[in-house]
RNA sequence: GGAGAGAUGGCAGAGUGGUUUAAUGCACCGGUCUUGAAAACCGGCGAGGGUUAAUAGCCCUUCAAGAGUUCGAAUCUCUUUCUCUCCGCCA
């Protein structure tokens, strides 16, 4: 969410950068419903004023033990004006609160303008692509042939497309991946380990920003309504790690704050049908450990390359090859101001895919959250940063592990680091 | 799931229809005093919003949340959420 007072005054001058990102801003609509706000507003309090002081004149004199019929008299009628101006007010404030709820964050003065992801930029990469004395497969082949370590058919048995079984040493490097994820992190890289609800309520997903655009993206328990009192799965962990925050008031001294959570992410990925149906690219269920930072503002830039650096510390240890693509502002996220995707080399489909996605959000979701610090004793409190990224995706991860560690022979050799948390074998095979 | 109790400012804690503009204490900030500190004393001290050039004034909202009764609600009524105690069930 913008603060409403800039998006007043800046009316001409956010509409153009939000073009930028493709988002059209009604400015005549806006300007109207503003206008409308502030006489309904001044007007209700108007009213509100003299309705408590003429009540506090009528205890008053009560007390003194005179006749307040007289002053009864007076108030008559008020209350019915009243009701009917909050009426009004609330109505255009219900407005201006949806239309303030579905407009996208700024996006950062350094980010490249750009209509999607061709206008993306990349920044750097790391690692040599591998070279393949046979023909590479898939990770589909290859985990299907391991002792169907990878299960899609009985995926849809149990629940459906766009599911998985892991069996065996699959199942197990999946579990290794996120425990060397997490040691890394919490131990190299300054973050506390969370453990967080997979369910949340309507307010976190308003806070963080999936409400109330984007709410067919999600899993709900109770049909996807704004009035609905059931709870939603988790998209991300960032919605439950982030929420943290939410009407909470730091001390200076407590920033920034750095969490780190491996949970379970569910996504209905409504509008992907036909893409990347094979395989454990598009799941409706998948793992991640993500990374989490509340910041100063003013440290928040310098925090979204220490996270990036954070996931990219990841691919590296794993000897993974990889770019970072500065996202364009047609490709950026509803909440973001600045995003780094990493994209990792995944060998059969002779290309790079996205295994990470790190965001500044600015204070965009800590408008809604009312998530602040106070920067110093005394004064009022300021909203803080908060960033998120992948760090990384689980699945994804195994993928890249499966198609770039493979032999000849269909087996897939393990990465040293991976090692001691597979029991010190150096290779799966079937 | 059943029975009961409760939710007030950073914390503790008064307040059961109108001098409450939410008492008081602690914590915190400023000042006086002091070589300095402590103590004592004096003053200040929640959050959100509107108006405004204003971080000045003035005004509105806020006592878990929502709705209601009333000229007036922390206080009365209803609903919801959460917490605690006991019972049941369970990993």
């Amino acid at each position: 969410m913008l603060d409403s007072k800039y998006l007043r005054s800046e009316l001409t001058q956010t509409a153009e950068r939000l073009a930028t990102r493709g988002f059209v801003l009604d400015v005549a609509q806006i300007s109207a419903l503003e206008e409308q706000r502030r006489e309904l507003q001044v007007a209700t309090q108007e009213l509100q004023n003299q309705r408590n002081s003429k009540s506090k004149n009528i205890g008053q004199a009560k007390a003194r033990g005179e006749d307040i019929a007289p002053l009864l008299a007076e108030v008559e009628g008020l209350g019915a004006e009243l009701d009917a101006a909050k009426i009004k007010l609330d109505a255009v404030l219900a407005e201006l609160d949806q239309i303030a709820l579905s407009i996208p964050n700024l996006p950062d003065l350094a980010v490249p303008v750009g209509k999607d992801e061709t206008g993306n930029l990349e920044v750097r990469r790391f690692g040599d692509i591998p070279s393949f004395d046979f023909e590479p497969k898939d990770h589909v082949a290859l985990g299907e042939a391991l002792a169907g370590g990878l299960d899609f058919e009985n995926a849809v048995k149990i629940a459906g497309s766009r599911f998985v079984v892991m069996k065996g040493q699959i199942a197990r490097l999946h579990r290794a991946l996120a425990q060397f994820m997490l040691d890394l992190h919490t131990e190299q890289h300054g973050y506390t380990e969370l453990y967080v609800p997979y369910l949340v309520n309507k307010d976190s997903l308003y806070g963080t920003g999936q409400l109330p655009k984007f709410g067919a993206d999600l899993f709900h328990t109770q049909p996807a309504t704004e009035e609905g009192v059931g709870m939603s799965l988790i998209p991300t962990a960032e919605v439950p790690v982030t929420n943290l925050a939410r009407d909470r008031i730091f001390d200076l001294a407590e920033l920034p704050q750095k969490y780190t959570a491996h949970t379970p992410c569910f996504r209905s990925e409504a509008g992907s049908y036909g893409r990347d149906t094979r395989g454990l690219i598009r799941q409706h269920q998948f793992d991640k450990v993500e990374l989490v930072q509340l910041t100063h503002p003013e440290h928040s830039m310098a925090a979204l390359e220490e996270l990036t650096g954070h996931a990219e510390k990841v691919l590296q240890l794993l000897g993974l090859p990889y770019r970072v693509m500065l996202l364009c502002t047609g490709d950026m996220g509803f909440g973001s101001s600045k995003t780094y995707d990493l994209e990792v080399w995944l060998p059969a489909q002779n290309t790079f895919r996205e295994i990470s996605s790190c965001s500044n959000m600015g204070d965009f979701q800590a408008r809604r959250m009312q998530a602040r610090f106070r920067p110093e004793e005394g004064k009022k409190p300021e909203l803080l940063h908060t960033l998120n990224g992948s760090g990384l995706a689980v699945g994804r991860t195994l993928v890249a592990i499966l198609e770039n560690y493979q032999q000849a022979d269909g087996s897939i050799r393990i990465p040293a680091v991976l090692q001691p948390y597979m029991g010190g074998k150096t290779e799966i095979r079937a």
